[in-house]
DNA sequence: GTTAGCACTCCACATCATTGAGTGCTAACA
DNA sequence: TGTTAGCACTCAATGATGTGGAGTGCTAAC
């Protein structure tokens, strides 16, 4: 790729600062006046051809003015952006208020952002990697349930009814209770196997099928939302990009954006290696999905403590915004590292 | 109001019919043709001339078709339904496949109605009435945290973490687990006053900063998501509509549904009380919200156990398949009370 | 009471001209 | 050699205009 002299920089980072502004196709003259660099539109116009020709932009329609390429986009977002300081200072309040639930807090930060930058936003629940017991704990509710209690590593809390087949006195659950805790205790749901149980049976000796519903509940609690659920705010901000707007791509879009599993794949997949904020910018055909050719998708990684992580994604048209979306998620981030941080 | 004779009723029929296929005005040569009337165009004319007076259709405009006031849709919804038999068989296969947990169960009850019917649909968590404790459970995690598990009526199951401010040992706990049993069993979290905190601090002696933290755990945990979750699904279905389709509109609507609040208030509102199956209609302006003119709502109420009820709403457009809607919502009513009945 | 016929209305659609923003190119200038 | 002014050209957007067709209302005849 030939390299940029630093004039023709200026005026791609002119054509895109313009663009994203206004949404429309910014022509010679208004560089010429929009720039100090004091140059004629003719100037401009010969600028311009070559920025074309390289890629940077194109020309919708041979009389008009040039948007920025995906390529352009990338140039900006890489090189060109300066890290503008965010004034989201009362986020972390508004968070604080309503974060006793890992859920709640997760929606809040959705519509959060959703409302300040104008943008669709996908939040991902963590991914919790680890999944050892860490101890199970039976309870008797009456005559007919049983409620047995996992605490996963990482504090993580779930809980299942088992219905019991034949009544069963305080004795034997405190037995069980016991022996449970003793063969499950740091293993994974993959390690409680035909052996474990078959250890378990003899140590017990007799209620074969009492164990065999334990251990089926037990697995199932801590496999149960291994799908990462995923909360979608600010669809409805599509609308306000009226590039996006001709109703076949805007149903198609929101389409996507609902049935979110594909999306959030692609979201909650990549790891983030390049960039030491964990934030990644997707403009265009960098996104994997058709629907979101016209959009560009801002990521960042989130983590509430080692090893734990999820994810956030702001949607919007090719022109958003990035210093302002890359500015806010990586306070966002911030902050939220300030409150898990604070919670454990 | 006036009485419409039989060749009235069955020419709006004909009308409505017809505009719930096509979403044109339909025009007096086409009820000619559509019905087995035999009646040519003109007599048609002058029938839907009287059946506009008497407010049951509009004129778009002065050269066009005619299509359903709300009065017309309603008089048709209330009592020209014949009562279609559903094909939902396999709707109840699908439920009980991923129904082991109340939130998943709802997401997909939303996302199959959407994908049945090709309208958008809301389901709103139950609302639990009673909030009685049935018991309290207290677990020691580790040295620095305790957790609370508190199973309300109907089996209910909540969880918190106490974060300690001094450690305890073991002995303290079951005692606490003793005594918050006998004095919180039965009771409604506004039932949990100073007086009960006095009660058990004179039981316990000692340990105040300990029961405070407790009871404000416990209290916290059953209160909280006393603020119905709604789960929405199948927004992008209103883009097959056109008539729902420009810009503004889409936008405001699928801004209201995002913004559930309100929506969520109004279908979670009502109790139905003049329809036996709990099924409402609520065509064009019936329904309180601006955005929604367009469109009308059905909703449905389905019954988890006695007193615990939640909603199910279908939002379409006024030309929405009235028999379709409300026969697809009966059964899944019928398939959701069974799902409940095997659980319970 | 029903029907045929006709004048009328008005939206939808296509056609056409106009406008204006923007370009590319060339020639002149510094 | 880089910059600029000028000019012809392109093309989307806009608006005016005309036409066709679907549909109505009304009247007169059956």
């Amino acid at each position: 790729m030939e390299k940029l002299d630093e004039r023709k920089v200026k005026i791609l980072q002119a054509i895109i600062r313009n663009y994203l502004e206004t949404g429309e196709p910014v022509g010679s003259r208004t560089i010429s006046k929009y720039t100090d660099l004091n140059l004629s539109s003719a100037t401009i116009r010969n600028e311009m051809s070559d920025l074309e020709e390289l890629g940077y932009i194109v020309q919708p329609h041979t009389s008009a003015g040039r948007i920025p390429s995906d390529k352009g986009y990338r140039l900006y977002v890489d090189t060109m952006m300066s890290d503008k300081i965010q004034e989201v200072e009362d986020m972390k309040e508004m968070l604080l208020e309503k974060a006793d639930k890992m859920e709640n807090l997760l929606k809040q930060v959705a519509k959060l952002l959703a409302v300040n930058t104008n943008y669709a936003t996908l939040v991902t629940s963590p991914q919790y990697r680890s999944r050892k017991v860490k101890f199970v704990q039976l309870t008797e509710v009456d005559e007919e349930q049983l409620l047995a209690i996992i605490v996963i590593e990482g504090n993580i809390v779930k809980n299942k009814m088992i219905v019991l087949r034949d009544p069963v006195n305080s004795e034997i659950v405190l037995k069980m209770n016991l022996i449970l805790n003793t063969f499950l205790q740091g293993l994974d749901p993959s390690e409680i196997n035909l052996q474990i149980i078959k250890k378990i049976r003899d140590q017990v000796g007799g209620y074969y099928d009492l164990i065999g519903d334990l251990l089926d509940a037990i697995t199932q609690a801590i496999n149960e939302e291994e799908d990462i659920q995923t909360y979608l705010s600010g669809a409805s901000n599509i609308f306000k990009y009226p590039e996006l707007g001709d109703m076949q791509r805007a149903s198609e879009l929101l389409y996507a954006l609902e049935e979110k599993k594909e999306l959030s794949d692609f979201i909650a997949g990549k790891t983030s290696n390049d960039d030491e904020t964990g934030i990644q910018v997707y403009i265009g055909t960098e996104t994997p999905m058709e629907a979101m050719r016209d959009c560009s998708v801002v990521t960042a990684t989130y983590q509430i403590e080692e090893g734990v992580f999820g994810k956030v994604g702001i949607i919007g048209p090719k022109r958003m915004d990035y210093e302002k979306v890359v500015g806010t998620l990586q306070t966002l981030i911030t902050q939220l590292d300030d409150i898990f941080k604070k919670k454990t």
